[in-house]
DNA sequence: GCAAGATGAGCAAACGTTTTCTCAGCCAAA
DNA sequence: TTTGGCTGAGAAAACGTTTGCTCATCTTGC
């Protein structure tokens, strides 16, 4: 008639120190490593533990105040084409350790985001990432002075944040550098609106590499842009281009589909590089479009460790990381 | 030297109860709605709480065996076409209540799902929703005997589970209905294999409205594919259709394509329908496709909705849920 | 004027861990 | 033998809530 008897759905510690014949503190210190014990104490609780199918408990273990083996992802791009592959890259890691991620999905809606970010503080997440659907605008709320860590993957964060995002300048480079060792001598540059970080990020690159030929039409994100190019560039007075660098798979398949209405081949007289590889864009185009793909599973991977880290307590300097993007390679060059 | 002194970071219900001179159990309750008092006194307590910005613990509350206020989202879309919408209805309703959602996703590992499950368990969710990139597949873990509820959605559950599908037959029947609507007398379905349950039901749909002369190709659900039939449709001793319904966009942007290039106009000539209203293929067809919407977004609200319920204890019915899909009219036909 | 019921509010237990003390036993050095 | 350090292990506090129980006070009916 003493001690607690519950016969309750799941085991707890106090099941398997019993059974154990230790204490509960002793038992939760074999199960954890550490303290002092008899190898042989600690193996025996170890071993009832896994027969018992015990887990522990992770509300009473984040009430101590420690770990919640929590993190939240906080995104604004409901489309999801961005968010997906980081999502898979963040939780990659985690989960092995017991970390389990939190979504939110925030509209650009400043309230919405508040929300979000409160149940987050309340459920006691280790650590937040940042992430949004373009790289030079800031989620709508601030997570400046949070008491947990916070890292930005994809998305501006403030100067002294840790942020992660794709080196554009250098897959804008290599997409570059792939033409002209193709042998392409006139090579344009169509991609988004000026305003965009990376556009600029990117037509840097394409300039820096092509010198004072460059030629840069900036203009909408879409197919319909990549047709509208096309029909200037063939139907103007100069010689058209042999190679094109676009901005976005979109509009590079709006430019494969123009040529080839045109009866311009692609390969042969034009080779076009697109940007994101959209797999669902650039496999699709006819011929399938070589694209710089941002690794995004990558970031997401380093984003998720070392908010993870930060959790932990380590230090980890501030500062934008640059990941690197690599060229995949099909049949439109 | 009384009492707890605390000076932490979070404020604590003690915190506040001290601030409004009553105690723990007083504010506890003025802040629930429960118990008996003055409403003077829980306005009183309200107020403070307010003033202190105070958030209560959701590890603390979890820990008390109600609720956590947290449901976990399984899938084995990792490409995120359709849990992201379905993600973003899901959350809709519990954000408001303070729910948070863990986003998992596996990819037909069963190992890897069985890490996440338990974690999820760990952290006691209230409820789990699984939720696939096909609806007449499992996913690679066994959810029947779990301790928290579970509500299936576009992906097949056990006999007696709580299932949200679209109803395909319902969006397929309109689409076919409004292709004979526009006058079109010679309609045939161009779908996936025939190994997908969703295949079977669209074209049984399409069959009930067309009768004999239905006449379906099966293949694969690519753009490549619909060329495929186009061509063999075209270049054979038959009179081409003047109206086509694809299994899904990909397979309708095929044929556009394919058609426009043929000289064919669509609509003038052939109208055609597609299948998921994917906003990046169905937009940038030339001219851009009418599609069935499966309302994703809604199925994830309603998914919500009814694994809460659970949680709170309410008998829910099992049974598959059809939830209609939408024509979305675009001009191609 | 008194008993009985209603009302407002507090004490303390409970949730399942982790961790800080504390302590008994043992061994070696003096 | 005594002393002191080391080792293995347990008792109990702590984490921040919620809630069952208890109790004092107030109201009401006789």
């Amino acid at each position: 008639m003493s001690g607690p008897v519950k016969n309750n759905e799941r085991t707890r510690i106090y099941d398997v120190a019993a059974a154990a014949g230790v204490s509960v503190a002793t038992a939760s210190r074999a199960l954890n490593d550490t303290g002092r014990m008899t190898e042989e104490t600690r193996e025996r609780v170890k071993q009832v533990a896994a027969q018992l199918g015990f887990r522990p408990n992770a509300m009473a273990r984040g009430l101590l105040g420690k770990r919640s083996f929590t993190i939240g992802l906080l995104t604004n791009d409901t489309y999801g084409r961005f968010t997906l592959p980081l999502m898979a890259g963040i939780s990659e890691a985690p989960v092995d350790r017991g970390v389990s991620v939190f979504l939110c999905t925030i509209e650009d809606d400043a309230a919405l985001a508040k929300v979000h970010v409160d149940a987050l503080l309340d459920k006691q997440v280790d650590g937040i990432i940042a992430s949004g659907r373009r790289v030079d605008r800031r989620l709508p709320v601030d997570l400046s002075n949070l008491s947990v860590p916070v890292v930005y993957a994809f998305t501006e964060g403030p100067d002294d944040s840790v942020t992660f995002v794709s080196d554009d300048a250098q897959g804008s480079r290599e997409a570059v550098q792939w033409l002209v060792s193709r042998g392409r001598r006139r090579i344009v540059h169509i991609t988004g609106p000026e305003s965009f970080a990376s556009v600029q990020v990117r037509a840097r690159a394409y300039q820096a590499v092509i010198g004072e030929q460059a030629e840069i039409h900036h203009g909408q994100w879409s197919e319909a842009r990549g047709h509208e190019v096309v029909a200037r560039l063939w139907d103007g007075a100069n010689t058209p281009p042999d190679g094109i660098f676009c901005g976005n798979d979109q509009i590079a398949r709006g430019v494969v589909d123009a040529l080839r209405e045109r009866g311009v081949t692609v390969p042969d007289d034009v080779s076009v590089v697109g940007f994101d590889n959209w797999e669902i864009i650039a496999a699709a185009t006819r011929p399938p479009l070589t694209s710089v793909d941002m690794n995004l599973r990558e970031l997401g991977r380093e984003a998720g460790l070392t908010v993870l880290a930060l959790a932990e307590g380590k230090e980890v300097a501030p500062g934008i990381r640059c990941l690197p993007c690599q060229l995949v390679l099909r049949q439109s060059c």
